[in-house]
DNA sequence: ACTGCCGGGAT
DNA sequence: ATCCCGGCAGT
């Protein structure tokens, strides 16, 4: 601002708001500059009569005694004044003229419009102030702004063509309101999707669109563009799709213009590189990637690793845009990741309804011909009933178990209600090898489970949450008597809830997967695989539940610190760290809505580390995951493409280090599950690992490690060795904001303390 | 939400 | 070397 000095972070000055500007819209802005009633004049009299304002207060943080009701606020907007239709001369934005007398009273409202010529006399002006000068500058009320710390969009009557902001496929979307329909609380928003032409229009509720943009770093946003392969690739046309809005926004708003931007060095900052070099680049990565997870060459769902990430990369790259992820069928590996979202959509539905054991992920690798091999196998209990034809199946247990009346059609797979799909399992020769009763659950991670990253989209999670919990109120009924061999011990919700999931229509999770949009179904924690066709699933496999490694991802303990005086907790003994999982597992599994992440279903399972395992090794994956050091929890997990066409995993012994890739003698019939048991009953081992080759196809071997480390010391990529957050006072604390240039200079640049240090 | 501070960019 | 800031992670 003003003062060469930076501003307070929480200086009111620089929050992002929206207030209204021309055309009733409402456009984003920044607030620059505050004015308290004693030197506030009216708004009309404001920029000629008065003398040049007083410089803005600093630091004013909010909530602040001078703000009231009378307060103004100069809000800043993010266009250009000359893409408006306002009338503000553009000459006045060269004047350095601090009466520029130019503005005028254009606004319905009575805020004065000014054009930032500021008083900045200096000579020499940044290329951001000289972006500046373009901006429009309006002085607000306090009810006038929409944003944090200011009106809340509820209660706001939106214009068609409002632009505003919505998550869609789990990441944010720009789009455009159609209508508002404020008695229905429905907000039809047009937005463009990459890949597709055509706008699609949205129904959306109010409190389901911002409009601000979210406020993400730049890295995300990179790493956003930089690992969705399918934006990737539609980018080489015109990147930015906008709509009908004819304002320019700010090079800032998109995270281009910003001097100190550092170039991501994990990601490539392609907004900044208009040659696609780089790009092409990173997706020839992400195609070897696709290629060692499938050496056949078949198109392989992108579970998402991309080269070099951390383990937080890992994860939300592969929030792979949703088309990426979903199609393993017959499109080569030219374009994997372009999928009309009709083709993912269809992908989507067919693998939900179709697939319904050892599927998920792995059902993409399954060609026709295994299809047509396929049997199907009863799983409810004490019934063997074995089938070739799906249908039958289906209607099978819904006749016989489900005492459903046969539906008109007889057509089941068409059937919105695919409870059905619960209660069998494909049976196939191969895989019943595999599945032994202890492994349990089938995978329940869908790939789309897996590659979706829930933990980017609060509000997607919030959703799922709400949801599960509305469903797990909702669906105490009538199907207890299918719960029986679900859960003894604890009936509690989490059971019926998981088992609900199985009643909703596929194309309902898959809309639930994709889209947080308008759809609201009830409960969808848990994939229909759940156990319950296991009876005798293994106790230690039957619960062990493992927090869902998403939502608490890339977490990492700082267990280990280069200061002497941080005391480093002890880490439990392999022991304890059984009876925390021997204990988890009596407090019984269904302590699913502890879980925060339904969108993985499988961490909620039974044996939903092997299942995950299973999953992760049609990918050729390795996962590490770094647990907490107090709990059997999932801290982080990494994922890394781990390509050994020879080679199996073989348990680690407990004390081995982790995050070495083991390997064992390929060949062992079902080799993943007794090692698996092991680890998981007798062992106390603080790693696990799982070996599987339970691919129904005849890749080449591949495996999966999952490592457990509890309580071993990490460290986040990035910040080896940070040091534990002091307990003393820090200058911040001590001299406040207000006297920030008493700190000392560690302080100053945000770095640890040097006067206060412990 | 706030805060400490690390990593790293800019000057 | 200094300044600055994004962002992670602990509280």
């Amino acid at each position: 601002m003003s003062t060469g000095r930076r501003l307070a972070k929480r200086s009111i000055i620089g929050t992002k708001v929206c207030a209204p500007g021309p055309e009733g819209l409402l456009y984003s802005g920044v607030i620059v500059d505050v004015k308290t009633p004693p030197s506030y004049m009216s708004g009309k009299a404001l920029a000629p009569l008065s003398p040049p304002p007083p410089p803005p207060p600093t630091f004013l943080a909010p909530g602040e005694p001078q703000l009231n009701a009378d307060t103004r606020y100069l809000v800043r907007f993010d266009f250009k004044t000359q893409q408006l239709p306002m009338q503000h001369a553009a000459p006045s934005t060269v004047s350095a003229s601090s009466s520029s007398s130019s503005s005028t009273s254009t606004s319905p409202s009575d805020a004065s419009v000014i054009v930032e010529a500021r008083r900045v006399a200096s000579v020499h002006i940044s290329p951001a102030q000289a972006l500046r000068r373009n901006a429009m500058i309006k002085e607000f009320r306090e009810s006038d702004l929409i944003g944090p710390g200011f009106r809340s969009i509820m209660g706001i009557q939106l214009q068609p063509g409002q632009r505003v902001f919505l998550t869609y496929n789990g990441r944010e979307q720009s789009g455009d309101v159609v209508e508002h329909d404020a008695s229905k609380d429905e907000v039809v928003v047009k937005i463009t999707t990459v890949g597709n032409e055509e706008p699609i229009e949205l129904k959306k509720r109010l409190e389901e669109v911002r409009l601000l943009e979210s406020r993400r770093s730049a890295r995300l946003a990179d790493q956003d563009r930089d690992t969705d392969f399918a934006r990737l690739a539609d980018m080489s046309g015109d990147r930015r799709r906008t709509t009908t809005h004819s304002i320019e926004v700010l090079p800032h708003l998109t995270g281009h213009s910003n001097s100190r931007k550092r170039p991501s060095s994990d990601h490539q900052d392609y907004g900044s590189n208009p040659g696609n070099e780089d790009q092409m680049v990173e997706c020839n990565a992400a195609m070897i990637l696709m290629k060692l997870h499938n050496p056949n060459g078949v198109s392989d769902h992108c579970l998402g690793s991309s080269p070099g990430s951390s383990s937080s990369a890992s994860w939300s790259s592969g929030s792979a845009s949703p088309p990426l992820s979903d199609d393993g069928h017959g499109h080569g590996h030219h374009s994997p990741n372009i999928l009309s979202p009709h083709d993912a959509a269809n992908a989507r539905i067919r693998t939900t309804s179709v697939s319904t054991s050892d599927e998920g992920i792995v059902i993409d690798f399954k060609d026709d011909r295994k299809k047509k091999s396929r049997k199907f196998r009863c799983t409810y209990p004490n019934c063997s009933f074995k089938e070739h034809d799906e249908s039958k199946m289906k209607r099978h247990i819904s006749i016989n178990h489900l005492s459903k009346e046969e539906p008109d059609s007889g057509d089941y797979d068409s059937c919105s209600e695919h409870e059905e799909d619960f209660y069998y399992t494909d049976d196939d020769g191969d895989d019943e090898l595999v599945k032994k009763p202890s492994l349990a659950s089938e995978p329940t991670l869908s790939h789309r489970d897996m590659a979706r990253p829930p933990h980017e989209d609060p509000e997607y999670q919030k959703l799922i949450v709400g949801n599960f919990k509305q469903g797990r109120a909702l669906h105490n009924y009538n199907h207890q008597t299918h719960q029986q061999q679900l859960t003894t011990a604890h009936h509690s919700g989490g059971g019926r809830g998981m088992h609900h999931i199985s009643s909703i229509p596929s194309n309902q999770q898959q809309q639930l997967q994709n889209n947080n949009t308008s759809c609201t179904p009830t409960s969808h924690l848990a994939h229909h695989n759940y156990t319950s066709g296991w009876p005798t699933s293994s106790p230690g496999a039957n619960t062990t539940a493992m927090p869902s490694p998403v939502s608490t991802l890339n977490k990492h303990a700082r267990t280990s610190s280069s200061r002497p005086s941080h005391s480093v907790a002890p880490y439990p003994s392999p022991t304890f760290v059984q009876q925390q999982q021997q204990q988890q597992h009596h407090r019984h599994s269904s302590s699913s809505s502890n879980n925060s992440n339904p969108v993985s279903p499988v961490i909620h399972c039974n044996s939903s580390a092997n299942n995950m395992l299973q999953q992760l090794s049609q990918q050729n994956v390795t996962v590490t995951a770094h647990a907490h050091h107090s709990q059997v929890q999932l801290s982080s997990v990494t994922i890394t493409p781990n390509y050994h066409p020879t080679q199996q995993q073989q348990p680690l012994p407990p004390h081995q280090s982790q995050q070495q890739p083991q390997h064992q003698e390929q060949q062992p019939p079902h080799p993943h599950q007794p090692h698996v048991r092991g680890q998981q009953q007798s062992t106390a081992s603080n790693n696990l690992v799982a070996t599987n080759n339970n691919n129904n196809n005849s890749m080449p071997l591949q495996h999966v490690a999952v490592q457990q480390s509890v309580g071993v010391a990490k460290h986040t990529p990035n910040s080896p060795n940070r040091r534990t957050r002091g307990e003393n006072k820090k200058c911040r604390k001590v001299y406040g904001m207000e006297k920030r240039d008493q700190w000392c200079t560690q302080c100053r640049w945000k770095k640890a303390c040097s006067r206060f240090g412990d």
